[in-house]
RNA sequence: GGCCUCGUAGUUCAAUGGAUAGAAUAGAAGUUUCCUAAACUUUAGAUCUAGGUUCGAUUCCUAGCGAGGCUACCA
């Protein structure tokens, strides 16, 4: 059972009576409640502005005649009162508290109801030359907590990865292992393996640059020796040798990507995301070569002199695109179209999502672009989730120059920084190692899950690894700290046998006051969850969350729980504060958070 | 040059066109014989500039200034 939200019933009586009194019926968008500032007197505001045309009376009146005629119609028994045309709707605490039994009753509660829509949403999408960092982090994060949402929202939803295990960027690593590596291996250097592979990334790039520098000694222009050096001659002689299947190269590169995937599975792991289903581009990029092939045939891409294969999307406003390079290898867009066409084909979605940084917008026009030319009918059900970028207080990250934040360093130093914090506060009497080292990974990961994900995944973000995790104010452990506590009271009611569901919420007399702002935020759980699902944000719930977490530290504070004389209200009270650390739970969990009983 | 984002307390982030612009942190002052003080309470502090639309603009429009991204036969 979907227990009814106390603002739809709200609205609708203030639909009727609105009817009644001003022969209008007010559109959903001109039925908006606000939630009532704090300091003023009510639980839902409305805005008469909009709708004095209907009224023909000033604002002023207008709030006062709907107050007074809903007070009389609705069944809620609210109260009312109007500062300068705004109308402050005040619900009877008694509905307020049947509205959280309803909830507490509620099996459902937490999940909508099911959409029978499919969603595909892609995320992490890695390069097999390099290790995962900080960036991919806020990606990881935001893709394995906007199919959480999306499932909760009622969405049928399927995560994939599209590894990027081809092309130019992994032939480099590849090259300079063969030149530099002398045999090294994961097992020898004592390295993950994803790590040993960036490492000989960045040898690339130091070697090319000597390269490109002699050349330019020699009297090139920067253009030309950036094009003749050696070295990405060899590297783009290496692309067509494994395009062409030359075993030396194509067993060299199963064995470095061997390595790389050993060292993600264990990142991945940790970071607590995971995949339905894991793509390669080394298996879809032949498909969007017959794409090419097709979309020549039907002359919407054309064949440039040299070969090269070409969209012109100038009647679109945009540029024209490469498709193919004139020496017939693929390249990004080649392969995800035809990523795209393969993931269509497995799922027959409604929506496909890619979790993919903002400085790619323009590719995902060009690839949505293309699509819709070629007539497929699954282009307009293509989303770009496009986030932000995550700058450090230095500026951008830049994995050839090495000035990244690794994602595997990153969670090592917040275990670390965890451990250390709560060790000296003292908190783990009576935890075990084992205890102790889950509790740290669990404070890790919130507090770092947390600060990147409740910002607007859209903006970009600062990263201050010198200050930026905190354990106190609006962070992941405040919310998990709040949990604990209300697990710690549930526990200790359980031990002494106290059958905390049977209250009566009409025996109630004059509840804390922090009760009705917790309800509201309760009721105000689904909505939210359909919000952050259809704007593909998590920081709606993380807000969500903390709101909760805060509101609820203030009632713990001013109010005893276990010590509470009054016997219903205090089996109330148990049950109120673990309705929220139920929500608290599935909220954070909703953002991929686990949250302890006892820290 | 062209195209796209973004400019809010010292700092990091909020605010479907609505009231006196919210939090956190850093600063100042308090709260613990009482269920976990990783908590709570109080206090001070901000909309880049100039126009426009509106009963009402942080939000929408125009221009300027500032920051970033894209504009690769890299991904």
């Amino acid at each position: 059972m979907q227990s009814i939200k106390l603002v739809e019933i709200l609205k609708s009586d203030i639909k009727t009576t609105f009817q009644e009194l001003y022969d209008h019926i007010l559109t959903p968008n001109e039925l908006s409640l606000l939630p009532t500032r704090k300091e003023f007197e009510g639980d839902y505001t409305f805005v008469t502005f909009p709708v004095v045309r209907y009224s023909k009376k000033n604002p002023e009146e207008t709030a006062q005649m709907l107050g007074a005629a809903i007070k009389n119609n609705s069944a809620l028994n609210v109260d009312f009162n109007v500062v300068k045309g705004f109308l402050n709707i005040k619900i009877d605490i008694k509905s307020w508290l049947e509205t959280f039994k309803n909830i507490y009753i509620d099996a459902q509660y937490g999940q909508l109801p099911k959409k029978g829509k499919k969603v595909v949403t892609e995320y992490s999408s890695p390069n097999t030359n390099k290790p995962l960092h900080l960036g991919h982090l806020r990606n990881n994060f935001l893709g394995f907590s906007v199919s959480q949402i999306q499932i909760a929202a009622g969405y049928d939803v399927e995560k994939v990865n599209l590894v990027n295990d081809r092309g130019i960027h992994i032939c480099k690593s590849m090259l300079a292992y063969q030149q530099f590596g002398n045999g090294e291996t994961p097992e020898s250097s004592n390295m993950k393996g994803d790590h040993l592979i960036g490492k000989y990334y960045v040898k690339f790039d130091k070697e090319y640059k000597k390269e490109i520098q002699q050349l330019l000694e020699k009297g090139m222009t920067k253009e030309e020796a950036e094009k003749e050096a050696p070295l990405i001659k060899h590297a783009q002689k290496m692309l067509q040798d494994w395009e062409n299947g030359i075993i030396e190269v194509v067993d060299l590169w199963k064995k470095m990507n061997g390595w790389v995937y050993a060292g993600f599975d264990q990142t991945y792991k940790r970071m607590g995301v995971e995949f339905d289903k894991t793509y390669h581009e080394s298996e879809t990029y032949l498909l969007g070569k017959a794409i090419v092939e097709e979309g020549l045939k039907k002359n919407i891409f054309y064949k440039k002199e040299d070969g090269s294969v070409w969209v012109d999307l100038t009647n679109e406003g945009l540029d024209e695109k490469l498709l193919l390079r004139a020496d017939g290898t693929s390249v990004y867009m080649t392969q995800d179209l035809g990523t795209a066409e393969l993931k269509y084909s497995d799922y027959t979605y409604d929506k496909s999502v890619y979790v993919v940084g903002n400085e790619q917008d323009y590719h995902f026009d060009v690839l949505i672009k293309i699509l819709k030319k070629l007539g497929r009918p699954y282009a307009d059900g293509l989303y770009h989730l496009s986030y932000g970028m995550v700058d450090l207080p230095s500026g951008k990250m830049k994995s050839r120059e090495g000035t990244v934040v690794d994602a595997d360093d990153l969670m090592d130093e917040m275990a670390e920084t965890a451990r250390r914090h709560t060790q000296e506060l003292g908190k783990i009497d009576g935890f075990d190692e084992a205890q102790a080292s889950e509790l740290y990974e669990t404070l890790a990961l919130g507090a770092l899950k947390y600060f990147l994900l409740k910002v607007d995944p859209k903006k970009r973000m600062l990263f201050n690894p010198e200050d930026s995790i905190q354990f106190h104010g609006n962070t992941g452990p405040f919310i998990q700290y709040t949990h604990a506590r209300i697990a710690a009271i549930v526990r200790k009611a359980e031990q002494m046998d106290i059958h905390y569901n049977t209250f009566d919420v009409n025996n109630l007399v004059n509840p804390h006051d922090t009760v009705r702002p917790i309800v509201f935020l309760l009721d105000d759980f689904h909505r939210l969850i359909h919000e952050a699902a259809e704007n593909y944000s998590p920081a709606l719930i993380a807000q969500f969350a903390y709101d909760l977490a805060k509101e609820f530290n203030r009632f713990y504070t001013e109010e005893p729980i276990l010590k509470e004389e009054d016997e219903n209200y205090m089996k109330f009270k148990i049950a109120f504060s673990s309705q929220v650390a139920k929500t608290i739970k599935m909220s954070m969990g909703l953002l991929g958070i686990h949250v302890p009983d006892r820290m």
